[in-house]
DNA sequence: CAAATCAGGACCAAAATGGTCCCAGATGAA
DNA sequence: TTCATCTGGGACCATTTTGGTCCTGATTTG
């Protein structure tokens, strides 16, 4: 139930990855080699969270691509967003069309807020967490982690 | 981002409507009337939600579907886990296989939490309030939803 | 200019999704 | 018993989504 995809799940990798050294730059080749995956998925997954601005990119011989921001600031809702759209839980919740069953259906309001309940706790949560840097931090207090196993 | 499937929505109406008149017997026909969904794709549903347990079914002349237990017991993660089985938020927090980049991702954990995190949300909210029949009854303490609109 | 790198798509195969249909089994009533 | 209802369990198909590759052009450095 309730998957991301799998490019959001390397985007996340990948993000953790240049994270970890803030400093240099990262080359999708570099990058790709680092993670071991696919060296055009990555350069396609670069480029979408460059478009989304999470990393800043530079061109020419010696780019390649950094951070937009500290991995403190970059939320998990934020990559989601990024690679996935600002998908609703349902089609109805997303707004824009009218479901067909408008009239019957009295449960769309409650998966909207089902929906901010989850956005919630995915905007608690840091690319510094997600990457375990700040692995032993407090987490943030409105997200109910479980037990820290 | 992180959408349920259009299945598990309809199911969740279905749910809400058999919900609203519990002592009814409900037939498959009847309830694609209700709701205004196909009979057929209804009917594949509410088995589906036999299979998992959430309604129990009679056969024959008078046969139909009534709820297995009271709409307050039934959580919004047990639904989800009926249509869509218990999957997880990636692949690698599934569990069962190991993925091939293991090493590099530091990352399967921190999901995990997250979903843990998600979980918890879902099982915090009942049928009966999704269906809005406890609409205006307090939500429960660990479930962050925002303002009552 | 040449080499290195990103940008933006087009494109394709494979899988998931949403729906339909069919037939067998159960049950109650005439 | 026989018939009309209903569910149970699949098979099946069309469409969309997803994951992944590739090509071509633009930009920067040396």
């Amino acid at each position: 139930m309730l998957r991301i995809s799998r490019l959001t799940d390397y985007a996340t990798v990948l993000l953790a990855t240049i994270a970890c050294e803030a400093k240099q730059r990262h080359t999708a080749s570099s990058l790709a080699q680092e993670t071991r995956l696919g060296a055009a998925t990555v350069s396609k997954i670069l480029k979408q969270l460059q478009r989304s601005g999470l990393v800043v990119s530079s061109r020419g011989a010696h780019g390649g691509y950094r951070l937009a921001k500290p991995a403190t600031e970059i939320s998990a809702a934020a990559i989601l967003d990024a690679l996935e759209g600002p998908l609703a839980l349902t089609d109805c919740s997303a707004g824009s069309g009218h479901c067909d069953i408008e009239h019957t259906c009295r449960v769309g309001r409650s998966w909207q807020r089902v929906n901010l309940a989850i956005r919630r706790s995915l905007y608690g949560i840091s690319l510094a967490e997600l990457a375990g840097m700040d692995a032993e931090a407090a987490p943030r207090e409105h997200m109910t982690l479980g037990a820290r196993a």
